[in-house]
DNA sequence: CCGAGGATAATTTTT
DNA sequence: TTATCCTCGG
């Protein structure tokens, strides 16, 4: 068993193993002579209280962005402890990340002082779920050493099955599979239960018989994907009524964070769980769940990845009796955040409905502030330049921290842009999410090395390093040696053992197989006797790896060799090799450094849960945000599950938010005219602002010859919005005629954008008059247009364009028109937007 | 076994 | 446009 935390006796925590002491006394204290509340409700408000107090039954805190859930969820486990209602190992806590439930320990160690050992049960889904199956692997059919398959793994196996089925790997991606599967595995469906139009669609047909294969495959290999952590323990628990009810008793307390981003199979293990039948225990009312789930159904943007926000909608009707408490009073953002967030998120339906308020009201305060700005190139500059002016002590010599601002985009390529303005002007910047550590090839290649030593069956492992570095064992030894492990259902590192005492070899292919071999003997001889950071660098050494990045001359090596040294670094962390694998496999993130004050960058999906100071929202476009794709494939609540991403970008503001729009972006290398987005328009105006000026930046005044630049002549497909006109744009902010263009919206929405299969794009070329139709700024759908419809413009031609200004033609490719611009040079436009002179 | 060049696809991301 | 992946040729 890998865990060595739950040192508390499993089953039957009838006795106190420790005395709660400190804050915890007299809090037990204070409730049995019912004296002042104890210390560590104080200052919390009256709902809060009441969420952390109510401990019996179902409960739901829905609470809003910045209004102390994580408080809450601490303070009800310090309370929880605190009052003797379970010890800590009789308490579940999930969370979805780790930063959430490291977080989360390190809080509620904070508020109980160290009067109780950290809490065994306290983790994400996945982490528990793995403990779990340790426990009882034999259930499900595995050994409790298995092994956990990232998506990389996963991917690289299914393409092994594809191929082995006779079927095209390129007509069946290995990763759309992939995904089909961890799709339904989050529906905790086992390969007998998906739908018969889902296992047709794939493979001719075949999906079912490859979900199959593969979920053999994965028990050959004593191995679990990211998906069976949550299965497994669903199907363990049901299968075994004595073991559930042994986890019945054991666990008192169930508490789920963001509740709202739980899947299907996440709902599925936690009613499994918590609900317990008739129990005449103290502690608990008869066959009363004293669950809590805390969340914001406002803040769901993961459906996407299987998020059920129903879950959370429908809490009250799957746990009868359930009380609801709502967190409205927000801590973090000023009056006109909160407005402009509230406003924007009452355009959704099918929500619970909060509405935040705040105390922090003052006329100091500043608006949310709407930029336009031509292009994205100028975008970035402006958000430079704003930076730099709030970096420059103003009048009352207040100065603000980089680390206090934070732009936030919808899309990763939008970073871009930033980046490199940031560094032409020497700003630091920070870009949050990204690859990460653990998914770099070197690393990735290193713990294949460790796996295959600490799992002789992790075929997987095998297979990435037996040629790496370059060994002279090339595909036809590796189909050897898998033909010879598969016929006699052994691992392959065993097949090879056997292999290299035969003549089937190569000499040569022998050779190498031999010295692989040898090494992993020794190796494994060696993990028993041998501190596991000198034995990796050990077999990093010897194997050859280390040398084969010392011998590689490009940029990347170095930095490589520093990474697999920072990897054995960091694996002192841990007591043994297994414990690392354990935890990379889990814990994918690594650290940032916080000590240099820089601007962070990154997605809105990755802010969710902090806060700055300052935050920059560039990209506010129609097609961009909200997402084509969300509405392409989401319909009606692919566009809330947006709206519900933008009220997630605002409510990270604490000061100051910026919003931006540009009229051009370039998506997939063309140029794209774009249109406010509808969310601009569906801010209140009393908290929004309109900054002018921005645009004329350095003399960047425009060819399209207005004094902004901006939106002349170009034509909102939707009819109007405010942010079309420069005059309104200006001061009075009216929306005329708002809910006919509202009407045509939808409309069109639902004419032209939802068409995924190419051909129906309309395009609109400036000044066209006659039936409107929508410019998809779909790169995807025009690119694909091109062929067959051929241009109307021939080489040669003199034409304008809004942002180039007059040029001629100087190639054709469908309707693709490279152009020699007089003042912009040459460049690649869509014919739609540029008019004959 | 390596490198070049063509085809392909380009939201969001955790575990 | 750009990045990546994969195939093909040397």
């Amino acid at each position: 068993m890998i865990d060595s935390s739950d040192d508390i006796p499993f089953f039957g925590d009838s006795e106190p193993v420790k005395r709660p002491s400190g804050l915890a006394a007299r809090a037990m204290a204070a409730r049995n002579q019912s004296a002042p509340a104890p210390d560590y409700l104080i200052g919390l408000n009256p709902e809060q209280r009441q969420a952390v107090v109510t401990t019996e039954g179902p409960l739901l805190v829905l609470a809003g962005a910045g209004t102390g859930k994580t408080r809450v969820l601490t303070t009800r486990i310090a309370h929880i402890l605190a009052t003797g209602l379970a010890f800590p190992s009789q308490i579940l806590a999930v969370t979805f990340t780790n930063k959430a439930a490291r977080e989360m320990k390190e809080r509620v160690g904070m508020l109980v002082g160290g009067a109780v050992e950290g809490m065994p049960w306290l983790g994400t889904f996945h982490s528990i779920g793995v403990k779990l199956l340790r426990r009882h692997a034999e259930l499900v059919g595995l050994r409790s050493d298995f092994t956990i398959l990232d998506t990389d793994d996963v991917v690289r196996l299914i393409k092994q099955l594809i191929q082995a089925e006779g079927l095209d790997d390129k007509r069946w991606p290995a990763r759309q599979f992939a995904q089909m599967i961890d799709g339904w595995k989050n529906k905790g469906m086992a390969p007998h239960e998906i739908p018969e139009g889902d296992a047709r669609a794939f493979a001719n047909g075949k999906g079912r018989e490859l979900y199959e294969a593969y979920q053999n495959r994965l028990k050959t290999l004593n191995a679990c994907d990211f998906g069976d952590l949550l299965c497994h323990p669903i199907r363990m628990l049901r299968a075994n009524p004595d073991v559930l009810a042994d986890y019945h008793r054991k666990f008192k307390y169930l508490l789920v964070d963001e509740y709202q981003d739980t899947n299907t199979a996440q709902y599925m293990w936690l009613r499994l769980l918590a609900q317990r039948p008739q129990s005449k225990e103290p502690g608990q009312r008869g066959g009363s769940v004293n669950v809590c789930c805390v969340g914001d159904d406002d803040q769901s943007i993961y459906g996407w990845r299987g998020a059920e926000v129903d879950n959370i909608l429908r809490f009250d009707k799957d746990f009868p009796g359930a009380t609801i408490i709502r967190l409205e009073r927000n801590y973090r953002s000023t009056e006109h955040i909160l407005g402009a967030a509230g406003h924007l998120i009452a355009h959704n339906e099918g929500r619970l409905g909060k509405t935040l308020f705040t105390e922090q009201s003052d006329p100091e305060h500043e608006k949310v502030q709407v930029h336009a700005a031509w292009d994205s190139e100028e975008e970035a500059r402006a958000v430079g330049e704003t930076i730099e002016q709030l970096q420059r002590p103003d009048a009352n010599g207040r100065r603000h921290n980089l680390n206090d601002m934070a732009i936030l985009v919808r899309a990763s390529f939008q970073m871009r842009e930033f980046e490199d303005r940031f560094v032409t002007m020497g700003l630091n910047y920070r870009v949050i999410g990204g690859p990460r550590f653990y998914e770099r090839q070197e690393i990735r290649d290193a713990m294949a090395y460790f796996r295959a030593v600490c799992q002789p069956a992790d075929d997987l492992a095998f297979e990435r390093i037996v040629n790496v570095p370059k060994r002279g064992l090339g595909d036809a030894t590796i189909r050897q040696l898998h033909d010879y492990a598969r016929a006699r259902d052994i691992p392959m590192i065993a097949a090879a053992r056997d292999l290299v005492e035969t003549e089937e070899l190569k000499p040569k292919a022998r050779k190498s197989l031999r010295d692989v071999v040898e090494g992993f003997t020794r190796w494994s001889a060696a993990l028993e006797n041998t501190p596991h950071t000198e034995l990796a660098e050990r077999i990093l050494e010897e194997s050859g790896y280390t040398e084969m990045w010392q011998n590689d001359k490009s940029a990347e090596a170095p930095g490589r060799l520093e990474n697999l040294k920072e990897l054995i670094r960091s694996m002192d962390f841990y007591e043994s090799m297994r414990g690392f694998l354990e935890h990379v496999a889990l814990v994918m993130d690594a650290e940032q450094n916080e000590d240099m004050d820089a601007v962070s960058i990154m997605t809105l999906h990755s802010a969710k849960g902090l806060e700055f100071e300052t935050v920059f929202l560039p990209g506010w476009e129609e097609g961009l945000f909200p997402h084509q794709r969300s509405l392409d494939e989401g319909g009606r609540s692919g566009l809330e599950e947006e709206r519900r991403l933008a009220y997630v970008g605002l409510t990270r503001a604490k000061k100051r938010a910026h919003l931006w729009f540009v009229s051009n972006r370039r998506i997939h290398g063309l140029w794209q005219s774009t249109i406010p987005s509808r969310f601009l328009d569906e801010l209140p105006e009393a908290h929004v602002e309109v900054a002018e000026a921005e645009m004329s930046y350095g003399g960047y005044n425009r060819f399209g010859g207005g004094s902004s630049g901006f939106s002349a002549g170009r034509q909102n497909p939707y009819g109007a919005s405010r942010f079309d006109n420069p005059e309104i744009f200006a001061s009075t902010y009216e929306t005329p005629g708002w809910k006919r263009a509202q009407a045509n919206r939808t409309d069109a929405t639902s004419r032209n954008w939802g068409s995924r299969s190419g051909h129906q794009v309309e395009r609109v070329g400036y000044g066209e008059s006659g039936p409107r139709g929508v410019r998809t700024i779909e790169g995807e759908l025009v690119a694909k247009s091109t062929t067959d419809t051929p241009s109307a413009f021939s080489i040669g031609d003199r034409v304008f364009h809004m942002k180039f200004g007059n040029g001629n033609v100087a190639a054709i490719e469908g309707n693709k028109l490279t152009i020699d611009f007089d003042k912009a040079g040459q460049k690649r436009v869509l014919d739609g937007f540029v008019t004959p002179v």
